[in-house]
DNA sequence: AGAATACGTCAGCCTTGTTGACATTCCAAG
DNA sequence: CTTGGAATGTCAACAAGGCTGACGTATTCT
């Protein structure tokens, strides 16, 4: 193991500052889910309602199976969901044109708006936080997350971000 | 309101940016988990168990009160969590010796080779997380995720972070 | 024609969260 | 010394949201 620090110090990988940044990540993620979660709560839908309009908001027109590899559920678990929302009319779900066999999932203007308040939320307090730690800090902090994604989510987030649309 | 961009450019302010944000902790937050997760299949525990067995290690002496409000759950849910690992011999639960209402709780020998077991996946990633990023990066990543986190949340990150133990 | 794919659904299970009710033990204030 | 309240444990019941396995249907591909 060769990993002497060559003049540039590797203080920031020591065990102590691992554990800090596990405790940051965990507590961080509390403050991340907490808004829209208590909008919903009361609302008969919960976190898993709360993703899939996210990522169907994000790609109108995605498929069951896309939606499926994005959230990393079985098709089970997500089509409880998934029904629950096509019955409430915030989802709507379209034969596909080319293979008749794909659903194709948009939001109806209810699922739009609900969606909208629910990352109006949540946007805020990631607005907060960048606003608090600056330009600079938001870049770290990106990069630091997509370097801990496993590979096939790196895949999703980075088809994400890349879009023009 | 007098945010108006003196200059310094707030780009990393609009709307996209901040979904992005969203994003990655979405997704990295799933590789965060993978590693202990995949530990934990098939022993018997979840998520649950080594969030519980983390602070006890943390904090060995702890009682179930202090415990709780770090996890944020309900004592009923935190007890049956504790049950299985006092039952199993991975956690001790000593009656307080000031105040004998209270329960000390520390791990044993075995629940400590859990925890390293745990620990040391999750370090393994969070280390090639930062050292992939580099240090000013994870300066940034440590900044934002604590100016996100509620402040019950940070109260309780900084006294673990601030100790002398 | 037959295999594979996309989707939906039924049934049953597990973990982990919740509420409500109640017992015990013990500290501390009156 | 008694009593109120705090800390803890525990029982029961329930819900959300994961999971597996099996099966059915429509569609498309080979």
């Amino acid at each position: 193991m060769n990993d002497v620090p060559s003049g540039q110090s590797l203080l920031f990988l020591t065990d102590e500052q691992l554990r800090q940044g596990i405790e940051a990540m965990f507590f961080a993620y509390r403050g991340f889910t907490a808004d829209p979660d208590r909008i919903l709560e009361g609302k008969a839908y919960g976190r898993a309602h709360h993703r899939a309009i996210h990522f169907i908001n994000r790609s109108p027109g995605t498929t069951v199976n896309n939606l499926l590899s994005i959230l990393g559920v079985t098709k089970q678990s997500l089509n409880r969901v998934l029904r629950s929302l096509i019955e409430d009319g915030l989802v709507e779900s379209r034969v596909g044109k080319i293979d008749k066999r794909e659903r194709n999932l948009f939001l109806t203007e209810a699922g739009a708006s609900l969606e909208r308040e629910l990352s109006d939320a949540q946007r805020d307090r990631m607005r907060a936080a960048f606003r608090a730690a600056g330009p600079s800090a938001v870049a770290g902090f990106r990069q630091v997350l997509e370097a801990m994604m496993d590979e096939d989510m790196r895949r999703h987030y980075e088809a994400l971000r890349d879009r023009t649309t």
